[in-house]
DNA sequence: AGTAAATTGTTATAATATAACACTATGTAA
DNA sequence: TTACATAGTGTTATATTATAACAATTTACT
């Protein structure tokens, strides 16, 4: 919990909003609602962005182009990540399942080679959308 | 192999130039190769991207925005993939793993849930570059 | 031939992301 | 406390990725 008082003014803008979120947020998205924050271009956003990517503080759903806050407490870097995606929806929720990060964290391929890191999106219907 | 069969005139050239292609190619890699073969706007590059992800003839590399053959005969529909991606090179490999698809086919959320659908890309330095 | 569905061609524009440069803040080590 | 390195900021411009809208054409099927 030390990590928070690492952050920057623009930092803690941009990683509150997307804690507060119930949903993913896009760049862009961000940007309008930090705007009367004083935070007025793209760049200030993906900056931010970037640093909190980096420290795992959020994550980059890829496929959707949106960053989610991390709700993992023992992922402190961007390094193994999963997500479950309504395709309705469009509801993203993190997986913390040990026995999956155990799988893919011990996953080697055909040449024998293990990778340090990796990112998982499945995709299906939530609860509500079936 | 009937498949290629019921490829449209677009749709034929934009699968030949990934499939020839050692590495993924972006959209706009792409339209810049097919220029001389008439196809002059993006959205025509778009369309057969779209249908031919659609039918599993390629794939998309979220986290680079580039798209890659499918070399996995068994992948009719691009329902599950995974992909090695060196972070160095860029080098991208399809991973085709008896055991990785079960298990993610199998994977269950917390909640019991089963997803039809997923893609996970793995990242890490190939042989050549470590 | 008639018709529905898919595909195409085209122009314009939206959405996502980075380059480049000058400046400021912060930590740290002499 | 000055010097230096590192990280962060503000700003303008631009690059990259992707879709909207609409008319025309092709295709498969009856």
């Amino acid at each position: 919990m030390q990590k928070q008082q690492l952050l920057t003014k623009n930092q803690k803008i941009i990683f509150d909003i997307i804690e507060k979120s119930p949903e993913p947020l896009k760049a862009y998205t961000i940007l309008f609602n930090v705007q009367k924050k004083g935070i007025k271009a793209p760049l200030q956003v993906y900056r931010a962005l970037d640093k909190l990517v980096e420290i795992g503080k959020i994550h980059k759903i890829e496929s959707r182009n949106a960053f989610i806050a991390c709700h993992n407490s023992s992922c402190q870097v961007a390094k193994a990540t999963a997500f479950s995606i309504c395709e309705i929806c469009e509801k993203v929720t993190e997986i913390s399942s040990a026995g999956l990060s155990k799988y893919l964290a011990n996953f080697k391929d055909k040449d024998g080679m293990k990778y340090s890191k990796y990112n998982l999106e499945f995709f299906g219907l939530c609860k509500k959308c079936r």
